[in-house]
RNA sequence: GGGCCUGUAGCUCAAUUGGUUAGAGCAGGGCGCUCAUAACGCCUUGGUUGCGGGUUCAAGUCCUGCCGGGCCUACCA
């Protein structure tokens, strides 16, 4: 038993998130979690909402709402849509939280400390009417290169040209419009992670086996022009994590807060203190899962993210806490994702495009999402949502190839047997070799979920699905119970208990369904088949079961296009 | 502009890292079965691996040039 600590992305504060968003991080998160307590191991998962920032304050603004009132709110939404998907966190914090206040503040006082941190001056672009400096991309204008209106201060969208604010005409601020601007200085501290270069390179160079998408976007970084630049890690913004020194007032840094990329990391561990608080626990107790000196030396932590979180994961975030000279637990292996795409584009909170949690949730269950996202998850390259596809896998694997199985052998043995695990018959060629082809096969599945290897998972989970209708088609109990009833039951016990099986392996990607199968079989025993042989004689004879209605109703021509025309447009 | 990723069957993806005849699922075609959600099983049709060069005994895999798609480019998060 090994103890793994897993964190997924932050989703961030303003909006419900899309299924691109859970696809990324959570989902496949929770599918890892979900597995390794299957096989008994002993994990902190842990997420939570990333609420600090100019996005935050401006969503709150159009609400009329203040912005921690907003925050709470959509914190809570968000929490019960992560249940409503069954992700199955430990703990879901908050980086607005008091721990992660406090600790955000303890690292950049260490990080003073030691030397890591530089105050430096700058201009900046400060909106008089909206009496807040405005972040590059929140300035608009027209591009002096191509003349499309609406260029951001950091880009041009028309023409991709990378722009410096005052190079627009006209600038005018993206928030309201006005072009009451000026170039005000600001003193900003800064993480000087240009000094740490060496030490994260070679942190990063001893990351092996981590997927080319991970390393390749940190080299980058690193060794783009003058290598790793410091990074600007306060703001001139009102909500966020005040600029402290450890406990102490930071002269000269008053009314700014952190950046929020510089805190949100720092909520891994804070939402963890979040759990022991939540929980009755003690701070060694959550500190053995993140202090090498407090008993995490055996931890392993794996991070799950999309690709556009990297460079804040191998970089920023490795040197605060390597800066901070303290035995922090650093990342094991990060596994990032591409971008789920729909109809041809991005799905988009801002643009509101694409199928949301929470409209997702109204239509289907959880596990029909589930089930498509985890078996399409883009792992090689982006990948495509589209409903004919969804409607296609999601009718095939789940009801007819997992959800009839069910349905078969539970409806003939009640009209053979009645609802009770029938008796008799022993074990012959047949279901040697099943028993043989499924120990292949769960092998195979757990070398696959072990390396977070998604889609792989998926397919084998459905191959070992699949044994279950081959073996069925060739034992035949239908024709086998006009000549030999004993026989008959004997196949129809062992295809009770392959429903028994099948709810263990599937579990971590339809947990609500593996929970029903488990229901209808009458049983809590969620042991891992480490020996399908004695896993394949959980339930005994006389047994009593239920036979559930179908597990998964199929979605018709109508629904698909029904949806179809429901989600192309903007969310409202 | 620069960097990285990517292009394999109608669709979604594999291919043990350069090694026999490029494999699965879905969709299409045929047969079988009748327990089951018109479900299941078996068989089967589909590929000049984006295009052109090159290296090699051997290239989907390595190099190079085009063409297409995507991401990042440090003040959105």
């Amino acid at each position: 038993m090994a103890r793994h600590l897993i964190t997924s992305a932050l989703p961030y504060i303003n909006g419900i998130k899309h299924l691109g968003n859970l696809v990324g991080s959570q989902l496949p998160a929770d599918l890892y979690a979900r597995y390794l307590r299957g096989r008994g191991h002993e994990v902190m998962f842990i997420c939570a909402t990333d609420e600090h920032g100019t996005p935050a304050e401006l969503a709150a603004a159009k609400t009329g709402e203040a912005v921690a009132d907003y925050c709470a709110r959509m914190h809570g939404e968000q929490a019960a849509l992560a249940r409503g998907f069954g992700l199955s966190f430990d703990h879901y914090g908050r980086s607005s939280s008091d721990r992660n206040r406090a600790l955000t503040q303890h690292f950049a006082g260490r990080l003073a400390d030691h030397g890591y941190i530089s105050e430096v001056s700058e201009k900046q672009v400060y909106s008089i009417d909206d009496a807040r400096f405005l972040p590059d991309r929140y300035i608009e204008g027209t591009c002096p290169n191509c003349g499309y209106d609406k260029a951001r201060g950091d880009q041009c969208e028309n023409c991709t040209k990378l722009l410096d604010p005052t190079d627009l005409i006209d600038p005018r601020s993206a928030i309201s419009g006005s072009t009451n601007l000026e170039v005000r200085e600001t003193k900003h501290l800064y993480l000087r992670q240009s000094a740490l270069k060496d030490q994260i390179a070679a942190w990063i160079d001893s990351k092996t086996d981590w997927p080319i998408l991970t390393t390749s976007i940190a080299r980058k970084w690193l060794n783009d022009g003058d290598g790793l630049q410091d990074r600007g890690i306060t703001r001139d913004v009102q909500w966020g994590v005040p600029v402290k020194r450890g406990d102490k007032d930071w002269p000269g840094m008053e009314g700014k807060v952190f950046y929020v990329w510089f805190d949100a990391p720092i909520e891994y561990i804070a939402a963890t203190a979040e759990w022991a608080d939540a929980n009755g626990k003690t701070d060694a107790d959550w500190r053995r899962w993140w202090r090498k000196d407090e008993g995490a030396e055996d931890v392993t932590y794996t991070q799950f993210m999309g690709k556009d979180n990297v460079p804040f994961h191998t970089l920023s975030f490795p040197a605060t806490l390597i800066g901070s000279d303290e035995p922090w637990r650093m990342v094991d292996y990060i596994k990032s994702f591409n971008y789920l795409t729909y109809a041809g584009g991005q799905f988009s909170t801002s643009q509101g495009r694409g199928v949301f949690m929470d409209h997702a949730l109204e239509i289907l269950p959880a596990d029909y999402w589930r089930w498509w996202l985890l078996s399409h998850a883009p792992e090689s390259g982006d990948s495509e949502f589209t409903w004919e596809n969804f409607q296609q896998s999601v009718n095939k694997d789940l009801a007819d190839v997992l959800g009839n199985f069910v349905s078969r052998i539970t409806k003939f043995c009640r009209s053979k047997f009645g609802e009770t695990v029938p008796e008799g018959g022993a074990y012959g060629p047949e279901e040697r070799a099943l028993i043989e082809a499924l120990t292949t096969r769960i092998r195979a599945y757990e070398g696959f979920m072990a390396d977070m290897e998604v889609r792989k998972s998926a397919a084998e989970l459905r191959a070992i699905w699949v044994l279950g209708n081959e073996y069925l088609q060739s034992a035949a109990p239908w024709s086998s119970f006009k000549t030999d009833p004993e026989k008959a039951a004997m196949q129809v016990r062992l295809g009770l208990n392959l429903i028994r099986l099948y709810a263990v392996l599937s579990a971590p990607f339809i947990p609500f369904t593996a929970k029903a199968m488990a229901e209808a079989m009458g049983t809590a025993d969620a042991g891992w088949p480490d020996d399908v042989e004695q896993a394949m004689m959980a339930l005994q004879a006389g047994h009593a079961f239920t036979t559930p209605d179908n597990l998964f109703a199929k979605i018709t021509d109508d629904q698909r296009a029904e949806w179809e025309d429901r989600f192309k447009g903007v969310r409202k």
